[in-house]
DNA sequence: GATAGTGGATAGGAATGCTATCCGATGGTG
DNA sequence: CACCATCGGATAGCATTCCTATCCACTATC
């Protein structure tokens, strides 16, 4: 199919589509001629997922690019596609990191995640995330709300043990890498849409009106 | 204490100070006079609670604004600053919404919700970020994913009563409107956080190298 | 009474994610 | 075989967001 073909039945605007291809985040189509190029059902599909993890899994298009490349990479053994799909996920924070507190609150979540037995990779970007969190609770004064974390971890110890396994379900590699990648991004986006509405449920129920 | 003193022992910045009070985030010092004012405590604690929302919860500057004026509408109903709070931190989608596939996950969304007896408002943001879930899951051909729907949906539930539990053990108002807010906001960080180091964890124990 | 700092206003700037426009080449259409 | 839409490729522009910088007249303080 040609562009124009590829951006009305993807949805995405053809300038856009362009964009896509300028970043790579779109491998380049088939050439046929020095001003024309095929696409096929890949690229359809490539662009969806490109949608559905700016839209859905609110990455930047320098995460997409970079998620995508490790999809790519078919040496990749796939324990380091997730690690690459966090770092992609994580963004770049904000937050203040390298004074005292934070640093305390970094020896707290590595102590919270060894208690646990979980073996994860000493620099894992998530490990930072949950010290930014700490922190942020401990400077606000609100450190019983850190009594959660045990019910978090357990919870989602759980939710892991599945995920994993029905990825691992899948047959082949191509299609656990692309449910690696989905079910990291999308099933986070699924997990804290469920979470609110258990919140406002439970809210309701204790504190709000029949 | 003056302005340059505020911006020392919060870490921000002096032109963001200014910022932050230019767009309401920070309320007015008490004016000393043509060109002095002073600023309390609160001002101070104010300052790292919005730093707290944009750098850990990712929250936009508008978004923040949001939250806070609920949070000093003091009659505002708990139960609706948890509304406004959700509908800050979902912030703009980009999704395609009203296309007939959003339409069937956004049923599907609402089926998932009334199934569990969860009782929420129908126009709840988070609603529409599930569906926009579904809807890409469903439009990658990622379908067996759904089936994690379930135990997030359990587990946040069993989470949402520990969360609710934990707010409402305080004593006054004032400072469960706050455990409220940080608690949605900082709560679902340290939750994703942990999600993502179980899942390296027992991807690393069943996929990776001892 | 110099000087550093203040509130207040306005302008500038970097990053992100597109969108618009131009170009010359080409492909299908009649 | 002429024509006009469309193509790829490139460059420029634009809207938004979140600050940062500069200027100003003024004032508290040393």
């Amino acid at each position: 199919m040609k562009i124009s073909e590829l951006s009305r039945s993807s949805g995405v605007s053809l300038p856009t589509v362009k964009y896509y291809l300028r970043e790579g985040l779109l491998p380049p189509g088939r050439a046929l001629g020095r001003n024309q190029a095929e696409y096929g059902e890949s690229h359809l599909r490539r662009l969806r997922l490109i949608r559905a993890l700016i839209d859905v899994g609110n990455l930047s298009v320098a995460g997409v690019r970079q998620v995508l490349q490790a999809v790519d990479d078919a040496e990749l053994p796939g324990h380091h596609l997730l690690g690459t799909a966090h770092e992609a996920i994580a963004g770049s924070s904000r937050a203040e990191r390298g004074t005292p507190g934070w640093q305390a609150a970094r020896a707290e979540a590595a102590r919270i995640v060894a208690d646990r037995g979980w073996r994860v990779h000493e620099h894992a970007p998530a490990l930072d995330q949950l010290a930014d969190a700490i922190a942020a609770l401990r400077e606000l004064g609100q450190e019983d709300m850190l009594a959660m974390v045990d019910g978090y971890a357990e919870a989602t110890e759980r939710l892991a043990r599945q995920e994993v396994g029905l990825v691992l379900a899948r047959g082949d590699r191509a299609a656990m890498v692309e449910g690696l990648v989905t079910g990291t991004v999308l099933g986070e986006a699924m997990l804290t849409a469920l979470r609110r509405l258990a919140q406002e449920h439970t809210s309701a129920g204790l504190t709000g009106p029949a």
